[in-house]
DNA sequence: GAATTTTATGAGACATATGTCAATTAAGCG
DNA sequence: CGCTTAATTGACATATGTCTCATAAAATTC
């Protein structure tokens, strides 16, 4: 068990029956961060928990159910959170341009949880679609100021949310240095119809530090998860 | 085994030893497409191929071999036949939006080879340089022509071809449509530098309908692969 | 604090994969 | 043809993984 145990410290006053579940959850994170999804066997799993193997399926019919239920935890954490930083800005060239560099600051900063996220929403394909929301409304709202001046739809969005994961995926391998955020958010905005000084302006002004972490709020969703 | 047994036909005059390599190389194919790269096993490579298990292990070490043998053969085909195709175009916008619409064409036309291309270039990050150092000269032909107003290095290489990745993604998947090549040349030229109106008008232009197929070069590469 | 329910355990049946090898079959050739 | 070499086979040893089930331990209730 790695110190980034965070849905079992959430759990902590929970049942026991929560506590475990929890210690499932955080030792699948970093296995699947480790070995992939794919790779990331159940066994390895309860390893990493220490728990016994039989154990996981008390709590999960298979990897797959907890990799769902890890993956949509962590899609509705990080949004929450970029949301909430963002009250009160309401141009929409730097909200969108924060959003991005938000992101990737976020999940570079506790790289186990960005990994998850990263290969969450790629699998996922309804996850992506609750992330990509509040993008949309922000690029609507972009067009309604006059500032974007492209066509939104699932085309431009999709072809926008690769841009920024593929620069995440860059930066969790260390092919993309600190700068990357602002950069992609620059050619974002240039590709939007910003017009590039501009563009370069908002992408690369300081950004207030926010500190945003992982898992916060300890909701209790999936609790209807066990059939 | 499919009807696309592309390197069995090329390999028809070739010894049986070659033939039967064939016959694996088209068989990971489609298993690749099928299963994907990481779930496809030995095993399903050989029954597709109606061979037995051993004989596998005569022509690859291990799944990554052929994996790799698939892919760089995929991939050199694809490079070369989009060159050739471009002879003559010396407009830079012309051709950074060309060798997109017409790679995503390609694929599209024969999904199975364009899930390999996508598998691999996703994989081998060498194999990737090499399809993407085409792409360089002709960025950087842009920027020496005063069209395209960023700078040209790995992290712009990388996103832009991250667009058109997805885009290939989208499009194998369904969830894009005829058009999406269009699109996303669009997106890139914006992205790049160039004029709205003059993206708009060259990424929707007319493409004269050559017709490029997926492997064609009877090439005797790889034939020290044996060790 | 005894009874009852909930939770955890880990051995093991079963499935599927990998990679090796001796035996078998097919090809090529003088 | 018959002989030699090349190619193919499939059983085998080994590994890894999934999921079940009888049972033990812990927690909760009365």
């Amino acid at each position: 068990m790695t110190s980034l145990d965070l849905f079992t410290r959430e759990a902590r006053n929970l049942g026991k029956s929560a506590r475990t579940k929890a210690r499932l959850m955080d030792a699948a994170v970093s296995v699947f961060a480790r070995d992939g999804f794919e790779a990331a066997s159940v066994n390895e799993i309860t390893r990493a928990a220490e728990v016994a193997n039989g154990t996981f399926y008390v709590y999960f019919k298979d990897k797959d159910e907890i990799a769902t239920a890890v993956a949509y935890r962590i899609a509705h954490d990080v949004v929450q959170q970029l949301d909430d930083a963002m009250v009160g800005v309401s141009d929409a060239v730097e909200r969108v341009s924060c959003a991005t560099r938000r992101l990737l600051d976020l999940a570079t900063s506790t790289p186990h949880w960005g990994q998850a996220l990263f290969r969450a929403v790629w699998i996922y394909n309804d996850l992506r679609d609750s992330v990509v929301s509040y993008l949309r409304a922000d690029l609507e709202r972009g067009v309604a100021q006059g500032v974007f001046t492209v066509e939104i739809d699932d085309f431009l969005i999709s072809t926008f949310s690769a841009m920024t994961m593929s620069t995440l995926f860059r930066r969790l391998n260390g092919e993309a240095g600190p700068d990357a955020g602002s950069r992609v958010a620059q050619l974002q905005l240039r590709m939007l119809g910003v017009a590039p000084d501009v563009a370069n302006r908002v992408a690369f002004q300081a950004l207030d530090p926010i500190t945003l972490t992982m898992p916060v709020i300890p909701s209790e969703m999936d609790r209807s998860k066990k059939n």
